[in-house]
DNA sequence: GATATTGATTACAAGACATAACTGTTTTCG
DNA sequence: CGAAAACAGTTATGTCTTGTAATCAATATC
């Protein structure tokens, strides 16, 4: 049951590791989400309308990194549970602003007690310490990708 | 152009920061393939294929935990550019040995290296330390996820 | 006021992943 | 031995996530 050292020259490299990890814990936390009736998707988006009342579509897309038309199809399911509310903006009739409803906010607490009671069994074995490390390295390495996004592609004429 | 306090309290949560940073390294190690006429996935095919010759489909999808039917398009794929050859086994002929040409041989190791460089840049900023501690962490994730594997789900009667 | 830009949407395609069912081969064991 | 179960690989199919192009209405620009 030991997959032994059949992929270890893959575990020297950072992106097969994590893949592996992100592969587990996506899995894991849409399996901890299920009884609310969301996913890791939803309930990231849920979360962070919950924390910007009033959002827009554009902008909330843009902190998911996600493209507007995959963001359509989620509110469209979060707006159908009576989680999340589009109102017209007063200011900008194209715009909707979005806030979460009372259901949506209890939801969301819930949901993220659980997934923080999930990451905390994901993360046995690791120290605060060394949890804090993972969290800074992730997010070095997540900047360092974005600085080579106009670096690497084709240098424009 | 900064997402700011948007999404902090997501920042809380290891899938949140994993998915972004998993992301990141994804989408570049793509790129990075893409002169050789790589992806993730089949330079991952590739290298397992290469450190264990001989390997049958259903053990190298076990190792790399992938389904037996998408690992057939794969195959596919790599026996088409000429890099890997199937081949019946002897001992038995329902079976294949997987092998990699001369040709696959050689791509791999570029490819490899260009990997290995690209991991470099991605881990720009984190000391030798950290990043053994980064795929310490990750390994540590990966396998608190498998061990929930049975214990989660059902209650098997 | 005509033109371009923007917010949201629709329609569509590609990729990764999973499941069920099928072919052919080997193993099991009554 | 020979029927039944197990196994390697494949086909067909469906889902989920993601990305691009094109559309529509509203606003901004000049």
């Amino acid at each position: 049951m030991g997959d032994s050292p059949a992929d270890s020259s893959l575990r020297a490299f950072m992106g097969y590791d994590m893949k592996r990890a992100f592969t587990a814990i996506q899995s894991d936390v849409n399996a901890t989400l299920q009884p609310f009736g969301l996913r890791m998707l939803t309930f990231s988006v849920l979360t962070v309308i919950r924390d910007n009342p009033g959002l827009r579509q554009s902008r909330l897309a843009e902190v998911l990194m996600i493209e507007r038309p995959n963001l359509v199809l989620i509110l469209d399911e979060l707006e159908g549970m009576d989680l999340v509310t589009r109102t017209r903006a007063r200011d900008d009739r194209r715009a909707y602003e979005l806030k979460v409803t009372l259901k949506g906010r209890r939801l969301c607490d819930r949901a993220g007690q659980a997934v923080a009671e999930h990451d905390a069994r994901m993360a046995r074995g690791l120290s605060a310490e060394e949890r804090a490390a993972l969290h800074r390295a992730l997010r070095q390495i997540e900047s360092n990708g974005r600085s080579s996004d106009d670096a690497g592609e084709i240098s424009r004429p």
